[in-house]
DNA sequence: GACTGACTAATCAAATTTGACTAACGTGTC
DNA sequence: GACACGTTAGTCAAATTTGATTAGTCAGTC
């Protein structure tokens, strides 16, 4: 499973070990852990199957209350602590970007009417906006010292990448309403992208014209199937190509 | 598959349609989407078999070079094309927040030292901030206009969240560096999450005290499993507890 | 006292994801 | 020409994820 939901199920179980599935699983659930990372009832027992099959989990014990299903019970190895720290520390000293289900939208905006793209976008930034401020008063409500941490600072981060995306989303809708780019049903933009204008060459093997999408810093020199340039001169998908 | 894949292979293919699998998988990780989608080899060929089950592609034909694996080239059928306008139009619509990666370690922040955590935070701090400037670089150099929008906004929008994680590090550093919180190893806190003192108690039946955690706007009234309280009075998986 | 609805504790088939692997083909080079 | 190396095109077993479903318990209520 993903070392996310390792760490999350590892975590769980270090602090009320030993505990059965069933209270990892309302405990992460009562987390809202489903909403920020893989966690769906399945996915915590296969966890805690998969990781005592490695050693990192065992067995306290089982036992039934009345006709109900029998409680398995787990506790941390050492192997498991030790796997805990390094999952633990490998989050906080690995700088990923999460998984943004926004990208495919943005990649793919052109296909959409401008009027709705820039609804959207107001929808978007409206929307973001209540849920900032919901998450502000949760911060400022909350007063159980217990848990400061954990829940303050899970807010916190979630409202700065809000402020975040309401800010480049403002940034976007006024490109938008100036005029910039070209989207669907626009001047020499394609409506439904069918064979592109131009596409009469039959793609020759050109050397190595660079493609330049999202050249950023980290993981240089991946081996992955290397950009090959198509017919219409190096486009990175884009819809645009005068007749 | 999730609709994040489906909206991107759906695209791929409407783009450069008629296409066979290889194509749409050089395409798509030209556009670097394994980092921010779900787009493996597997995925891609997967997605492209069972939407055409569904309906949403359909074969154009086979060929063959020599004696290389044969390609099928697939299109869009016209509810191809409904559900990529309906998937957009959702994508853009429903403000989702990102799965992401650093949360479980928020969460389970107190299980590190102080002197870690705070050297972590500055490390990460340091780290996108480099990826920002090398961002902004990229996109001042981006001169193909072609593809202006699809790059440089996906580049805009990952700055704009790094601009927000960035805030909140230097937040939380402030914080830590403070004495705020209570960290692995100090005071009260406890250092292997062992039973909790007070698990003695042989966790009664409380009615239902408030667990507020992460209690924000959306999705009121869930039907998951309600969080129960647990002995120690509501603590929200918090390490704390004095003894 | 039967019924309703919620809770407990998982399980399982089906769908999905992963990424290493196959196997033919091209190209350069010594 | 033999060999290394990269590309093409996709496959497949294994691992993972999903979430509806099972099957018994319990508190309230009509």
């Amino acid at each position: 499973m993903s070392s996310s939901t390792r760490l999350l199920v590892l975590g769980c179980v270090r602090i009320f070990q030993p505990v059965h599935g069933y209270d990892v699983r309302r405990e992460l659930l009562s987390w809202r852990a489903g909403e920020w990372a893989n966690v769906a009832p399945g996915s915590i027992y296969n966890a805690l199957k998969s990781m005592t099959r490695d050693g990192l989990l065992e067995v306290v014990g089982t036992d039934q209350v009345g006709g109900r299903p029998e409680r398995t019970s787990y506790r941390l190895t050492t192997e498991g602590e030790k796997e805990f720290q390094s999952l633990l520390r490998d989050t906080w000293w690995r700088v990923e970007a999460p998984l943004d289900p926004l990208m495919p939208g943005i990649v793919l905006l052109w296909a959409m009417p401008r009027t709705e793209a820039i609804a959207a976008l107001k929808h978007r930034i409206a929307h973001s906006e209540g849920v900032r401020t919901s998450r502000q008063f949760v911060i400022d409500q909350y007063k159980d010292p217990m848990s400061e941490m954990q829940v303050k600072e899970m807010l916190r981060l979630m409202i700065a990448r809000l402020d975040g995306e309401i800010a480049w989303a403002r940034t976007l809708l006024a490109r938008l309403e100036a005029g910039e780019y070209e989207l669907a049903g626009e001047a020499g933009a394609l409506a439904t992208g069918g064979p592109r204008a131009g596409a009469a060459e039959p793609v020759p093997k050109v050397a190595s014209g660079a493609r330049a999408v999202a050249r950023s810093s980290s993981k240089a020199g991946r081996s992955a199937p290397p950009a090959k340039p198509r017919a219409g001169g190096g486009r990175a998908g884009g819809p645009k190509r005068r007749a």
